[in-house]
DNA sequence: CGCTTGCTTGGAGTGCACTCCAAGGTTTTA
DNA sequence: TAAAACCTTGGAGTGCACTCCAAGCAAGCG
């Protein structure tokens, strides 16, 4: 029975958390085959090709043999894409930017925008939550109250 | 051509944010219909049904023909949702917070801890856009700089 | 009364971001 | 050299959170 393709993100072997990436070897040897960018970035294998087929990804080199070898480069840009994704911005904006770059040097003020407008949709979504946050404390608090006096809680909750 | 079931988010009629509710009746007079409910909450007339459907909603009251009548109740609740879908907490956990309010005091426990993982959740996912944020401002200062370089000043001051 | 607009249902469809598969070729380990 | 592990592709499938549809009943107005 083969394995292939792990689907468990629990077995990423870096529990601890940390900027401790495994071992990122110098410029000029740095040819790393598809699952050893599974462990650097934590995405899938089927991820990793998915990006490319969208054109989230420059052109990964290949073996003689057609097989996939990212440079430090491709994960440095795995990196970045992997903190817009955090920002929630959705994929089709990342090709966007990912398109841009390919283009060059003369599309440098709309990736300024593309990014400043991103850092405007953070800022909002951080105010959101911290709102959100609020709410959620008045409700916890009334909790906590309720669980020293329980009977009359209901009657509170009603009236907010 | 019937229109029904408008669609576009836009539509709101309440595009300058605020608590301006339009008109919440008094208690006792609050059987609002599916359409009155969709201009409280920005939620869709589909929307609303499919929450009823999947448990999100207590029963909400029906005229002698079966049409929905939601309450003051009914609002306060789907206000609360809407900020646990601001957290961005899955609907099936949101569906689990309504079944224990159905189920009675003794769940107390239950929704307290519930809502104390979904805040700590929001403080972290907080902290990673923060970080995010830093990275991005990064990028971006850099950007401003080739654009200075690029004789594109102009764009840049115009963007503060 | 007829017309338009609104509401009902179950079930099917959509868009996003993956996620997986089959069938085969490649590389590493024993 | 043979088995095990790893890699390739195009296309199909998944899960989530809606979103829409068809067919028909209901409500308000001139």
């Amino acid at each position: 029975m083969t394995v292939l393709e792990t689907t468990n993100p629990t077995t990423n072997s870096d529990d601890c958390a940390g900027p401790r990436r495994q071992d990122r070897r110098p410029d000029g040897q740095d040819r790393y085959t598809i699952s050893e960018v599974v462990v650097f970035t934590g995405l899938t294998a089927h991820t990793l090709r998915w990006y490319e087929r969208i054109g989230l990804m420059p052109h990964i080199d290949r073996s003689h043999t057609g097989q996939r070898r990212y440079s430090n480069r491709d994960l440095d840009w795995l990196d970045f894409v992997g903190k817009l994704r955090l920002t929630g911005m959705p994929v089709a904006d990342m090709v966007r930017y990912a398109e841009l770059v390919r283009e060059g040097d003369h599309t440098y003020g709309e990736r300024f925008e593309l990014l400043e407008s991103t850092r405007r949709a953070v800022l909002d979504r951080i105010t959101e939550l911290q709102d959100t946050l609020a709410v959620l404390d008045r409700k916890i608090s009334f909790y906590a109250e309720a669980d020293l006096d329980a009977g009359l809680a209901r009657q509170v909750e009603s009236a907010r």
